[in-house]
RNA sequence: GGGGAGGUUCCCGAGUGGCCAAAGGGAACAGACUGUAAAUCUGUCGGCUAAGCCUUCGGAGGUUCGAAUCCUCCCCUCCCCA
């Protein structure tokens, strides 16, 4: 095991807050001197079944964590899942049924251990300790904690001000989530900012139980590609971590400069020095901020797939954004058969459009080419048996085959 | 339990009998400009082979030539009092 301060240096790269962090040194003496790792844990709900790199910078902590030699401990929060996290939320979440929560438990692991080591890695679910509690237990834990002291937290608090609903098992969530540490005899407890009052009450109550508070050790959220909200699949703004290659690549390459920069710091495995001169130099001027982003892209996109796809996936979107080429997986369908049929429905049947209301719109604004010619007439008929090649917008592409 | 306010299109939010497919903003999409960046400007933004028609304003009924707007019942949310 690396010494106290090694260790210490890891676990701040990155890091928000530490609570605390004198505790902390000793823990990690402490663990040196007996040779027992700490007990790392790390909750995730089971709601979103595809990972995204938001997700990633919680992941990449975990397996610091794992390489310093300390058990992580992957926390499915198959119960809590059922209740739904209040947290971050302006309205209450939708319950998942049993089956949905274990369906996505499973798909979720599969993408964990594209980060963590899977042999390294405890999985727990908290349905084992909460499926077994008893009403009893449940008002015996409720009683450890106030309302005034649940209700303070930011979102309640803004969701109450905005006289918007705030349902009583949402005020149960903070209470299981530390529950779990209870159960799990947690020495640290990972999570996002956003997570900093649910890891708290973790403290609290572990205290009240008459264990050790758990160290707190809170990370900063990915903003989306949006650069405004927080990266969630549900806002439209996430990069899977899944995502096919070009697709990761043109994701990245689409966020603002300025946001470049905050995922450099969050993602990017560079050192702290690289960094700077990367930046300077875009500042300067001497570097085009471009090319600092397709770096970074380049970097990503190899972590998830590999070097050479991420070295192709940048050939491609050179190739087809620079030189204003087409892709080269253009989703292809047959044709439909010899009678002429109108343009409006192709889009529309193909999901190339919404509907072929959208499609005549996006006819009128010129945005939809069939073979490189501009379409202008919202009634055009295309010939039945023939190959097209019809692009809507810059992104939407479609090859039809003849027979 | 008593009193009050409210539920409108993806989101926020105007609209209190015809001029409402419904103001305004946001998001999104498209075009221009670019580095497929951001910012900016312009346009579109329920559906339908469409100068017309159809479906939408919490749900179900009703009044009316005509309802998002009025009435009845129901569902949901918030506030004040207890």
């Amino acid at each position: 095991m690396l010494s106290v301060p090694e260790q210490l240096k890891t676990i701040r790269r990155g890091a928000t807050e530490i609570i605390d962090e004198k505790e902390l040194t000793q823990l990690l003496k402490k663990s040196i001197k007996s040779g027992r790792p700490l007990r790392v844990k790390a909750g995730f709900d089971p709601t979103a079944p595809d990972l995204h790199l938001g997700h990633t910078v919680l992941l990449q902590k975990m397996k610091q964590f794992q390489e310093l030699g300390h058990e992580v401990i992957f926390l499915i929060g198959d119960f809590t899942g059922m209740i739904g996290d209040p947290t971050g939320k302006s309205e209450t979440r939708k319950s998942l049924t049993p089956e949905e929560v274990k369906e996505n438990a499973r798909t979720y692991l599969d993408q964990v251990y594209l980060i963590l080591d899977k042999d390294k890695t405890t999985v727990a679910y908290n349905s084992e300790w909460m499926g077994k509690f008893t009403s009893v237990d449940m008002i015996g834990l409720a009683a450890k904690y106030t309302v005034a002291r649940m209700v303070e937290r930011d979102d309640f608090q803004k969701r109450l001000a905005a006289n918007l609903p705030v349902s009583i098992h949402e005020l149960l969530y903070p209470l299981i989530q530390g529950y779990d540490s209870v159960a799990l005899k947690a020495d640290v407890e990972l999570g996002g900012t956003d997570q900093k009052f649910n890891l708290l009450v973790g403290r609290d109550l572990q205290r009240s139980y008459g264990m050790a508070p758990q160290m707190v050790i809170t990370l900063p959220l990915l903003e989306g590609t949006d650069g405004v909200q927080k990266m969630s699949k549900s806002l439209g703004n996430s990069i899977g971590v899944l995502d096919p290659a070009n697709e990761m690549f043109g994701k990245i390459m689409s966020i603002s400069d300025d946001l470049m920069w905050r995922y450099y710091e969050l993602l990017s495995d560079i050192s702290e020095k690289d960094l700077t001169g990367i930046r300077s130099k875009a500042k300067k001027g001497e570097m085009n901020p471009k090319d600092a982003k397709v770096q970074l892209a380049r970097e990503i996109v190899a972590r998830y797939h590999s070097q050479s796809v991420a070295d192709h996936a940048v050939q491609e979107f050179e190739s087809v954004f620079k030189q204003k080429g087409i892709p080269e997986d253009i989703p292809e369908v047959k044709t439909w058969g010899e009678e002429p049929m109108w343009i409006c429905k192709i889009l529309a049947e193909n999901t190339l459009t919404e509907s072929t209301s959208a499609a005549r719109r996006l006819i009128q604004q010129g945005a939809v080419a069939v073979n490189g010619e501009k379409v202008s007439d919202a009634n055009l008929k295309l010939e039945g048996n023939h190959e097209y090649l019809i692009k809507v917008g810059k992104k939407r592409f479609l090859k039809i085959v003849s027979n």
